[in-house]
This record gives structure tokens, sequence and C-alpha cells, in this order.
DNA sequence: AGTTCCATGTCGCGG
DNA sequence: CCGCGACGTGGAACT
């Protein structure tokens, strides 16, 4: 990873136009090509950037980056303040936990933890306006569209919406009633649910792992 | 600026959990208070991060740091390779061209290319959940909502179909249709679209500004 | 402050 | 490789 401190006058031509007037910025060159230039204020979004894979070209105070996508920054370097290299190495990565994934994933090995006697049809079950997170069956062996969240919210609850209004047409599975699934489920979002006849359910991620812990123990 | 390049363990709890493993990284500690955990793969989106504002607490060997919304990162510094600050001063800021914006502005000026004897009403037409990109009439006289995007994806298709909803309730428009307009319509928008009636269309943006620079050139 | 919507979104997964 | 949806989305504009 290179570290440069420079006063440099930057501009990207690509998906958009932009130009960053001369001023004094933080360039970092990653191993793998890939080119951040950070301003003073503004955490997270780089004021400019490029992924790799690029191709990078330095010419006297300029530098030329391109990619296979037809995008091209140049930085005119006026004077560097500091320029340094360093080895990282790999990063083993960033480990995350309770997320919507990870829900998704338990409460497909315990669908009774959304409802007394619900049984697991398929998880990601395919509509023509995207996948339902889960597709079950109910105890009185009706269809029963599942939506997870991680907050539950108004567009969770369109969502579900537009995968029954798909799913209803489909003569083996209507009528099939939605459940909205979530940590927690706005008022807003339980009011909508509410008027569109479709339900909502809150789950305790500790709980649900707890008992996933648990089931593992059993083997 | 400080930047600091360190063999550290990181530690993150607030919207979720999240645990970096020890491994030597990139940090950067802005003038507002934004830190920044970048590894040497992986551009754009650091791996850990803490927007400002936010308050730092550093004791031997060990960065605390909390915002008001009860997230907390926690860096365990095992060895400092590099410690270093620099004064940036501010930034001009960026200038940016080419957005969702000129594409409006574009199509606004050439309406007849979203469709033959298209013309345009008014631009940012105003309704109670929110303005429509473009008011139009069409050959045949009747009032056409575009909503234009980059591209065109299902939350386009939902957003025009609330203008729809409203705008067909004024009786000087009614009947009102739309068009979904975007350099690249996905299909299931186009699925989404066609079950609801609504029109969509395709518009090169290069050729769009070149008919733009030739419409220039005749003056 | 809360809401809505864009973004050079990025990232990761599944087909 | 593309399509699709989540994201600690971030960030800006508007109410």
């Amino acid at each position: 990873m290179r570290i440069v401190v420079a006063d440099c006058t930057v501009n990207y031509a690509g998906r958009l136009a932009a130009h960053l007037p001369r001023a004094t910025r933080l360039i970092i060159i990653k191993a793998d090509g890939s080119l951040l230039i950070h301003a003073e204020a503004g955490a997270y979004k780089p004021l400019n950037w490029m992924n790799a894979p690029n191709h990078l070209v330095e010419e006297d105070g300029r530098w030329f980056i391109t990619n296979g996508k037809s995008e091209q920054l140049t930085i005119d370097l006026h004077e560097i303040h500091m320029d340094t290299t360093v080895e990282l190495g790999d990063d083993p990565g960033l480990q995350k936990d309770g997320v919507e994934l990870e829900l998704q994933r338990l409460l497909s090995e315990q669908p009774e933890a959304i409802e007394e006697g619900m049984m697991l049809i398929r998880r990601e079950y395919p509509t023509p306006v995207g996948p339902v997170d889960l597709l079950c069956r109910d105890a009185a062996g009706a269809t029963v569209a599942i939506e997870i969240k991680r907050r539950g919210e108004i567009d969770g609850v369109e969502q579900l919406t537009r995968y029954l209004e798909f799913l209803n047409r489909d003569e083996r599975l209507a009528p099939v009633r939605g459940i909205l699934v979530a940590q927690s489920v706005k008022r807003q979002a339980r009011t909508l649910a509410a008027d569109r006849g479709i339900g909502w359910a809150e789950v305790d991620y500790e709980q649900l792992r707890g008992a996933d812990t648990d089931i593992l123990r059993l083997f």
C-alpha cells in the first residue's frame, strides 16, 4: 500500500465527469491497484476513486489511471508532502454477526419460531419480481410467504405485497398469505401490513441463535 | 488528519456486531473525528469505520470510539508501524456532471426521444407524493407522466405508480399514463411495469448529448 | 430532526 | 458474467 499526501488536481471521466480543484489530499494506492482520494472532511466515501483492476501510468508529476470500462482518472501532482509504501499483508477479513442472511438461515431452520406448526417449503423461492425469502406451509396447510428484514419497515411490506400479487396467481399455491418477520417491526409497517391483510412477527435473534446452538448440541 | 499503520484487532458493536482479527491495517482519523480502517484489498469501503461526531478515548494500546447512537468501536493496537499527522486544510469540493439531473435536462429538451410526438408540459411537476420528473402530452393529446432513472428498476415503477395514483385524481389531467425512461430498464422492472399498465423506454445518453450539441450549434 | 431518494453506490450471492 | 437485493448503506435535498 502506497500512501501519498500531496497538492493535487484531479479529473475523472467515466460514468460521469468530475473535477477536483487543486488542494492537499490523501491518496492511497492499494496492492490490488485500487486508488482512493480522501479529503480532510467526510468519512467513508472518497472524493474520487478507481476500483481494481486498473492500469496506472506515472509520468513526471502526473498519474493516469484507466480501467477496462472506459473510465479514466487523471491526477496532477503539484507538490508531494509524503510518499510512503507499507506492506500490510492479507487481511483475515471481517466477521459479521446479526444481519439478514444469518436471520434467514436461522429462521429457515426454525420456521416454528415465526408461528406454531410452520414448515419450510423453500428458501429464496423465485417469483418474476424477485425471490421470496421463505415459502412455508402453515399448520392448516395453507401457503405462507415470509419476508425477513433486520428492521421491519414500509418497504418490507411493499416488497411482500409484490410477491403475494404474483404468488396468488399460481393456482398450486393460492391462496398465499404473507408475514413480515423482523427483530423489530415499526409502527408504520404494522399499520400498512394490517391494511393489506399481511401479518407481522418479531423474533429474538439471540434466542434463535441459542436454539440453533442447542440443535447443534444434539448431534 | 492522522495516519496510522498498525497491527490491530477491532471490534464493533452497534447496528450489528463485527470483529476484525489481528492484522496490519491503515487507520485514518480525520479532522472532524471520523475514523476509517482500511485493508490492503477492496477499495472504497473501509473494513470498519465510525462517522463523526464521535468521541475517542486513547489509553495505552487501546482506542475506544463511541458516538451518541450507542455504537462503539474498540481498537487494540498491538504494534504501531507508522503514526503521522498531516494538515490538509479545507477542500474546495467536487464538481460533478452527468447524472440523472443531466438526463432529465436533455429529455426535457428532446421529449420526442421518448416517443414520437411527445411534448413537454412541465418539468418537476408537483404532486402530493413528490414531483414527477416530466409531465408531457403525447401525439394524441393525452397526458403522460415520465419518471427518469439512470437505471430502470423496480422502485422506479413503484414511484411512478404513486404519482399516477394522484395525477389521475386530477380531472384536468386524467387519464394519465406513465412511462419509465432509463438508459436501461431491467427485466423485473419491465414485468412489473407491464403488469401495472406502465410503459417503459430506453434512451441513449451519448446520443441525446450529441443531439443537444447539435441544437446548440444551430444558434 | 425526520423523510425521501440518488449513488461513479459497493458488496456478495445465486443462476 | 449478469441479475438481483442488502447494506452498520452514505449523503444530499427537502419538509
